[in-house]
RNA sequence: GGCUGCGUAGCAAAAUGGUUAUGCAGCGGCCUGCAAAGCCGUAUAUACCGGUUCGAUUCCGGUCGCAGCCUCCA
């Protein structure tokens, strides 16, 4: 039985999809002004591992992740580098799918974007009017009331009277009540716009949303994800929104991940201190990051640094080095471990416990090297357990010689040791060496190895492997 | 200031009202020409102070420390 933490109750709760069988999940995604960076990816994957075992739990899942592709940052970014918008995002866009694609999170099922959900916002924003949850400003904006919604605060644990006693930004006169957020923007000149029954203009980011969700799920769904920093505003405007235009209850569950963090802080764009993905791909493997972010529990924040990297190439060398040599032909698995695995992910995917079960089948599998037929199940069961948290589905031999079999634009910066010396020669030698009893010069050659990064190790039989360091 | 949440061994990270988490690093051993990998064994922990309890790291209260939100942010 899955239970799901739930930000709105703060608890774990049983999972009851609305419709047996069926699960709808929006997930909040990029503004694409820009690279995405590790925090980022840290959402893409754990909603992807979310998905995947949704699907491996026998739900039929639509998984929804919208993509905002205007907003100030967007129009400000494109005035800078003097492009159209279209085009800017347009590009961040095709570099999300290739951070993605790497990092293999699957693709969502539906990937709206709000400049081609317009309709769909001007038709909600004409509701929430209708119904006077939205009004009119004096600058032409529209604005949502939010003393309208009597829920207002419901997610986040905030309430009114305490938001406006630590309002602190400028009144913006437009407002009837500082707390009001805009839904629809009025275009200033040169900036792009759609036509509205309020003027030319854009939406707000939190009506998009909305929107978008609305429309590929229906009024009312099952999950509804996205970073922690999202809970408010954006989140609770989300609920006022919809609640107030459809009259019907918006999300059953909402999950929030937590950050990832640099130095103990929150890793951001405004902040300065973030890495992209594609910069961290430089220095570590795609199934690297995402062991890494896997390693740590979703709503935990997760630390960034290097020796944390070099942790998880370390955790998944060792998985490799268990699969090294076994050919997988079985397709039955261990029932216990999988049991174990998915009481673990069934508790609110709690993949740290789960990635300790495939460790706790390892080392029975190292165990198992003389039995072949518990060997071939084990094996198996390893590889499909794994396959539901998206790794360990590399080649063996590629990953422990330093390479990865992911296609994708990083594959420039991250050549395999062997393009550089020519180990099997140096292999050669030293076996020689070893035939002849000539133990200093096959040590020597294989600590000459170590010192650029390829440890070499003789097998009972005399073959001699290698890997990477 | 208001509201969330967190503080576990050398590092990372789970869980739990009483029983080995797990990975890396350490120590001892087996294996090996020597290694590496693997296996076996082993040490180190629950911020602090109170309370509830037969028993608390786990529940409650307080103290200290940290992070997040209250402004765009995954």
């Amino acid at each position: 039985m899955l239970k799901i933490y739930n930000t709105l109750t703060r608890s774990k709760q049983e999972f009851i999809p609305k419709q047996p069988g069926k699960v709808g999940m929006y997930v909040c995604g990029m503004t694409v002004y820009d690279y995405c960076h590790i925090g980022h990816a840290r959402v893409m994957v754990v909603f992807d591992t979310v998905a995947r075992y949704l699907r491996h739990s026998g739900y039929q899942l639509t998984y929804v992740r919208n993509i905002t592709d205007i907003d100030d940052k967007i129009i400000q970014r494109a005035n800078e580098s003097g492009e159209a918008f279209t085009a800017l995002t347009e590009r961040f866009i095709e570099a999300m799918h290739e951070d993605e694609r790497a990092l293999s999170v699957l693709p969502p099922d539906i990937e709206p974007k709000a400049t081609q959900s317009i309709a769909d916002i001007v038709s909600m924003i004409s509701t929430l009017i209708e119904r006077e949850f939205a009004y009119v400003g004096s600058n032409g904006d529209v604005f949502y009331a939010v003393n309208r919604f009597d829920g207002y605060g419901k997610l986040s644990g905030k309430n009114i009277d305490d938001l406006q006693a630590g309002e602190r930004v400028d009144v913006d006169t437009a407002k009837r009540d500082p707390l009001d957020f805009v839904l629809w923007k009025m275009a200033k000149p040169g900036e792009p716009y759609w036509d509205s029954p309020w003027g030319q203009g854009r939406p707000g980011w939190h009506i998009e949303c909305s929107a978008m969700s609305t429309c590929c799920l229906g009024n009312h769904f099952d999950i509804h994800g996205g970073g922690m920093d999202l809970q408010f505003p954006h989140h609770e405007n989300e609920i006022a929104q919809s609640e107030g235009a459809t009259g019907e209850p918006f999300v059953n569950y909402w999950m929030h991940n937590g950050f990832v963090r640099v130095n103990e802080e929150k890793m951001s764009k405004s902040l300065g201190n973030f890495f992209t993905v594609r910069e961290v791909l430089k220095q570590y493997r795609p199934e690297v990051i995402r062991f890494f972010i896997l390693s740590s529990h979703y709503r935990s924040p997760l630390n960034y640094s290097d020796e944390q990297l070099d942790a998880a190439e370390t955790a998944l060398t060792r998985l490799y080095m268990a699969l090294r040599g076994v050919e997988i032909a079985e397709t039955l698995v261990d029932l216990v471990y999988k049991q174990r695995f998915e009481e673990a992910m069934d508790d609110d995917f709690n993949t740290p416990i789960a990635i300790s079960v495939l460790f706790d089948l390892t080392k029975e599998l190292n165990k198992s090297k003389g039995n072949a037929d518990r060997l071939q199940v084990l094996a198996a069961t390893l590889k499909e357990l794994a396959a539901i948290l998206g790794i360990l589905q590399e080649d063996v031999e590629v990953f422990l010689k330093g390479g990865t079999t992911v296609v994708g634009y990083f594959e420039a910066v991250m050549p395999m040791p062997q393009l550089s010396i020519n180990i099997e020669q140096l292999i050669q030698d030293r076996t020689n060496a070893k035939k002849n009893k000539d133990w200093t010069t096959a040590d020597k050659i294989r600590d000459d190895l170590k010192q650029r990064g390829v440890i070499l190790e003789d097998a009972p039989n005399g073959v001699t492997t290698w890997r990477k360091g």
